[in-house]
RNA sequence: GCCCCGAUGGUGUAGUUGGCUAUCAUAUGGGACUGUCAAUCCCAUGACCCGGGUUCAAAUCCCGGUCGGGGCGCCA
């Protein structure tokens, strides 16, 4: 080895020990006749001293450099306490220059200076250095290590699963990989491999699991990136609450393990309805209150005409209290996410001794009701349920924001999802979760029945999220195994038999051969330590990370590909 | 596809009721210094994203574009 020890672990008990160190110049400070070099690499800093035989050298050293320090290890006259080893340095006695750094193109260490995601993205080979990114990949190690062990302990088997698969018609935009050999066709990355481990089940592998990547073709966003990592797990002869026991046995070893924290166990559930209707949400923020308040029964014949006529075509009216008066400015930016959502805008008051402000005159009638709620700028919203909702849960967070009440620490099962959802843009239904979801028992036989699409729509599935201070960290749901069922599954969602049979048919032909009941979950992993970390970014939880728009900075892709490659593979690139 | 925000030396910023010869820190180059530790001190180099417009005058205002960030749609 180049060195004897690495840069953070001499203490006293080295000293008068020979040693060997190596790694980077993090700084230097030169004082004609000597030199101190901070010396680091990831374990540490340890300072060596550089007398004046090396002064031709370290005069004209920059910083970054990589260098080679062998000597004694001594007692420091005056220690630092700020670094681990900063009882003892080294005094050099051989000092040599392994490579010269060019100066730096960003800031890496100097606390004053934060440099834009840009440069430290076009340059993650130097942001890679930055202690805080060293343990974050340390942290992302650690949790990956404590998940194995853990899947072990439970008899679980990691299998690996092809990354080019078949295209499939549901779900996200696939990546595709063209087929040289088969010209015209085309391999898909996995956007999951829910249908493998489904066979997995069937090929009698009860216990299994993955750490995985996986691969959607959609707009990035600060927590979703291309392509992510998946702890994805599957169990045969199970129930809901097996497979929710299982990840909270997990969640909290993640938790006490990495951050010594020690999560309440069982976590709290909640329906997705109640998480619609309280919180607007189907993965609420549950660490701070300002619920949705049901007024519709209040405002129905209150003389409100806007919010009346509303109630009277079926819809609603909530609103939300935030215990604050809001400014001019403010309340127009509420109102700016009432109109995103489809609004004309909100009904706003201050509630103080009395109603202020606003809308407060049509609200006289029911004064004494609203005066009750506490003090604060209400908002109200009336129309379709879930819009409604959505709308206020957007205001909620929002005002959460501005009143920095989003800390803390909050677990929670959101349960009982949709099994349909409605596709606006593709005019017909969609699957809640995915078309393998096994709805709940009692509305099954309903399934087969002539039902309206609002029955269908109210039809609920055993699926279930987890949520972590409001950002889903997982979602799992039993399967469907009874081919009947799944080619009714496959009906509703206009998936006709051919195409059904084109492209989950090695499913389906496996289901005729002795398939277990199974359910399974899949935590997306990045954004699990996303959540754990307190990161803003999915981005500083993954080593090298595409930006925002989906392009990679550092190597500047994607990019042109040979034209005799595509020649091969029989593409047009149109320029 | 849509909405919002932003772009000033290598890096991060100040400057936007138009008057700049553009602020500060840090980095970089040179110099001083044998106990520093984000060393200090002195000197120097170095910038208004691109194109068009308004104006006596544009970093500043207007239009278009590029790039970046946040969100909506999308993400079974």
């Amino acid at each position: 080895m180049l060195r004897s020890h690495n840069c953070g672990e001499l203490r006293k008990t080295d000293i008068k020990k020979r040693v060997k160190l190596a790694g980077w110049v993090h700084s230097l400070r030169s004082f004609g006749k000597k030199a101190f070099i901070d010396l680091r690499d990831r374990h540490g800093i340890t300072q060596a001293v550089l007398g004046e035989e090396f002064k031709a050298v370290y005069s004209e050293l920059p910083r970054e450099s990589v260098v080679l320090v062998e000597g004694a290890v001594v007692k420091r006259k005056q220690p630092n306490s700020a670094i681990n080893t900063g009882e003892i340095e080294v005094i050099a006695d051989k000092f040599i220059v392994l490579s010269k750094s060019k100066p730096l193109p960003l800031e890496i260490f100097n606390p004053d200076i934060k440099t834009t995601e840009e440069k430290r993205l076009e340059y993650r080979f130097l942001d890679l250095r930055r202690p805080e990114m060293q343990r974050a990949m340390e942290f992302r190690f650690g949790a990956e290590t404590l998940i194995r062990q853990y899947m072990l302990l439970k008899d679980f088997v990691e299998i690996e699963t092809p990354f080019m698969s078949r295209p499939t018609p549901e779900g996200a935009r696939d990546f595709l990989v063209p087929s040289r050999s088969f010209k015209g066709k085309f391999w898909a990355l996995p956007q999951s491999p829910q249908i493998y481990k489904q066979l997995l089940m069937v090929a009698g592998f009860d216990k299994y699991f993955q750490i995985v990547r996986c691969f959607r073709d959609e707009d990035l966003r600060a927590d979703r990136q291309y392509e992510f990592t998946q702890i994805d797990i599957e169990t045969s002869f199970s129930e809901e609450s097996d497979i929710q026991e299982l990840s909270e046995g997990l969640i909290s070893l993640l938790y006490a393990q990495l951050l010594g924290i020690k999560l309440k166990r069982p976590f709290k559930q909640m329906s997705w309805e109640h998480a619609i209707d309280l919180y607007g949400s189907d993965k609420p923020d549950t660490r701070f209150g300002i619920e949705l308040i049901e007024l519709t029964d209040e405002l129905r014949e209150s003389g409100f005409k806007i919010i009346e006529k509303q109630i009277r075509a079926d819809g609603i009216a909530k609103a939300i209290l935030i215990p604050e008066e809001l400014t001019r400015k403010e309340t127009k930016a509420m109102e700016k996410i009432a109109k995103d959502y489809g609004f004309p805008g909100v009904a706003w008051t201050w509630i103080q001794k009395e109603l202020k402000g606003g809308v407060a005159e049509q609200l006289e009638p029911i004064k004494t009701k609203l005066k009750k709620l506490g003090k604060g700028t209400l908002l109200i919203l009336a129309g379709d349920w879930a819009r409604v909702c959505e709308a206020l849960g957007a205001m909620r967070l929002a005002a959460a924001e501005k009143l920095d009440l989003r800390k803390g620490l909050d677990v929670l099962w959101v349960t009982d999802f949709p099994l349909f959802k409605w596709s606006q843009e593709k005019q017909r239904l969609q699957s809640g979760h995915h078309p393998f979801t096994l709805p709940k028992p009692e509305k099954l036989s309903d399934l087969f029945e002539n039902l309206s699409e609002q029955e269908l729509l109210d039809i609920r599935s055993q699926a279930f999220d987890l949520v972590i201070n409001g950002t889903e960290v997982g979602g799992g749901s039993m399967r469907i195994t009874d081919k009947k069922l799944q080619e009714r599954i496959f009906e509703l969602l206009k998936i006709d038999r051919k195409t059904a049979k084109e492209k989950f048919g090695m499913l389906l032909k496996a289901f005729d051969y002795g398939v277990p009941p199974h359910g399974g979950i899949a935590f997306g992993f990045d954004r699990l330590l996303q959540v754990m970390l307190g990161k803003d970014s999915i981005r500083d939880v993954i080593a090298f990370p595409k930006n925002k728009v989906g392009r990679a900075l550092m190597e500047d892709g994607p990019a042109k590909a040979d034209q005799e490659l595509l020649d091969e593979l029989g593409i047009k690139t149109g320029d």
